[in-house]
DNA sequence: TCCTTTATGTTAACACTGTTCACATTCAGC
DNA sequence: GCTGAATGTGAACAGTGTTAACATAAAGGA
């Protein structure tokens, strides 16, 4: 699995005119491209392979249908993705506030960035392999929301937020955002223009509605 | 705009074999079907004049293109989901963040119930007329999102919730049931058999995040 | 080195899609 | 009852994903 990012030894063995050397690969990027220039719907094999330079059914040496295709390009999506929120997580002195609101903005930075990609990687998921034994194969399991769990846990431990299921909390923060993100990049929002004050807002909801009582007494003893 | 809903007056004028008699709300109501059925993408124009009895071209007396009979699709959609919460705002002797609470319950329910049609209505707004001078056809405007915003000034008013500007309190409340909703049925939720749960917390963070601080206040005094 | 096996790329065809055209039928109004 | 408009039909078009038979190149043992 995933073998198209380990083949960095030889990218391209030889560009003979025939054999294209790394056409997989090749394919992968050529329609991640495609995918944010036309959009999901419009994109088809031919022009792919038309733009990558073979016939239309080479594609079919590497990969089982258009789907799965697509599938692998979910794939490095969620892969760009990832590194897009890397510096949340690597950065170093970075207070758990700062790093979850670093987190969030970039999220929010890569959907309005790749709007396409981003309704792509989380949209129906008919395509990618629903059997697999347990969400393994699901690359949000190891990058994003593992890591925003992780930041939830240490949050916790500081006595920010309630110590509640950790897994649950984030999926609330999770799910914030990606409403947020969807209902921009889809055309829903009635406060388009007003889109960081919505981000701001939402952010400090989250905090405050998640934050321990022990904080909100001290928050509260403070003013009065 | 918005025929389809007012001729009720004469649902089927004739049924003689050659002249279907009211053709195009057939073919939307069909299509209504078929989304839930089939899902948006395996849907065709020929499967639905199949089932409804006519020859494939004749959907073009009716409409100009797959999109232009897919637009008041999502059209009746929204129909449909704003009378699938209407209950939340007409039952009487309900308290206000009762209503709240109805109003989320019914969209998530109507979300899990209908996932393909809730996924095209709030899908990528390619379809619905973007040039529309000032959003006066967007449906969820005066139907869902008004009521919406009239509940936040309501709470507003009984000091429950901060008074910044409703439109953006609503978004934020929409955006996190939209995001619950949509990470659901797209497969995307680590903590699908504890749905339930996930709902009391995002009701609850929403709730406590987007309290007057008075309200704290009074609730930590409680503690005390 | 040759020769066979495997991997990869090509061409032609298939069934399916949305769409359009010329034509047929029915309806509505004078 | 006639005429023009509205509505439905059938055949054809280009575009799509996919497949099968064939062509070329690379790999590996004799």
């Amino acid at each position: 699995m995933l073998q198209y990012g380990m083949s960095n030894e030889q990218p391209r063995k030889k560009p003979s005119s025939y054999h294209h050397g790394d056409l997989k690969n090749a394919l992968i990027e050529e329609a991640l491209k495609m995918v944010e220039e036309e959009g999901l719907e419009r994109i088809s094999l031919r022009d792919i392979t038309k733009r990558v330079g073979t016939s239309r059914s080479a594609i079919y040496r590497h990969f089982d249908s258009k789907e799965a295709l697509m599938r692998e390009v979910v794939m490095a999506g969620f892969a760009r993705l990832a590194k897009h929120l890397e510096p949340a997580l690597t950065l170093e002195n970075l207070g758990t506030v700062e790093r979850f609101r670093m987190m969030a903005e970039r999220y929010m930075e890569f959907a309005r960035s790749y709007p396409a990609l981003y309704r792509m990687i989380f949209g129906e998921r008919a395509m990618q392999a629903r059997e697999s034994v347990h969400d393994i194969n699901d690359p949000m399991q190891e990058t994003g929301f593992h890591a925003l769990k992780s930041l939830v846990e240490r949050a916790q431990n500081e006595g920010l937020i309630r110590k509640e299921e950790p897994m649950l909390i984030a999926t609330v923060i999770w799910a914030m955002m990606h409403g947020q993100a969807s209902l921009l990049i889809d055309g829903h929002l009635h406060v388009r223009e007003h889109f960081d004050a919505l981000f701001e807002m939402s952010f400090n909801t989250l905090l405050e509605g998640l934050s321990t009582t022990s904080a909100k007494v001290q928050k509260v003893l403070g003013i009065l």
